[in-house]
DNA sequence: TTTATTACATAAGAATATTATGTATATAAA
DNA sequence: TTTATATACATAATATTCTTATGTAATAAA
């Protein structure tokens, strides 16, 4: 993926959907899995990641719990409750766009 | 898709590959295809669709031939020989980001 | 004659990313 | 022992790409 600009808008869903399977996350270990489960091709920034972290908790989507592991600092970030409802409402609509790629993209095949 | 701001970064790519497809469209034509053959879900505002056709052509990837058809004005896009490569590379960056992020939300599936 | 459709365009502002930089600890390698 | 790498957070400057609003102008329908 040269061209990471793709993603742009669907880096909040993402969080979200990692945060709705993996019950509690923290910054760092979400890079770390997006990378890990795209095979590399994914790479979530930091500059991208940590303002959005913060901004869904502002919207009362997440929630934090900082902790001090190994003397290292680590915020582990959780879906709400109303967070979890919207993650709902993002998965489809995301779902839904890459339907609407595809039948683009390739208009043979339907879906 | 009330969040449409989930396409952010295809336009580009939705354009490219519908004149790919069609050899030649204008700008107008591209918004009602799109909303065409994705049923009214996705709308391309001509906010976004003017200034990226003009991004494009000034990047050498489109070509422009303006007719007047019945007394009003179209300018007809069609990919240049660079934009007819580069779309390649742009659909297969797509189909690879529309895997990952299947992978991501779906990962119980392997594609 | 007002509204809708066709057909272009741009400006202001919002959202979201990249890149660069910074702090700090721990550990492995040279 | 110094350097590089990994872990873990953060922000500022900048770029990109979009939405919303607005404008021009012709045609056709209500």
């Amino acid at each position: 993926m040269k061209n990471s600009q793709l993603y742009k808008g669907s880096l909040n869903t993402i969080v979200m959907k990692l945060l709705e399977e993996n019950g509690r996350m923290y910054g760092y270990e979400i890079t770390q899995k997006v990378k890990d489960i795209t095979k590399g091709e994914l790479k979530i920034t930091e500059g991208a990641l940590y303002p959005a972290l913060h901004k869904l908790e502002a919207e009362g989507v997440l929630e934090v719990e900082v902790e001090n592991v190994d003397n290292r600092l680590r915020k582990y970030y959780k879906l709400t409750e109303k967070g979890t409802a919207e993650t709902v409402n993002r998965l489809s609509e995301l779902e839904e766009f890459i339907k609407n790629m595809q039948t683009i993209v390739n208009p043979k095949l339907s879906y």
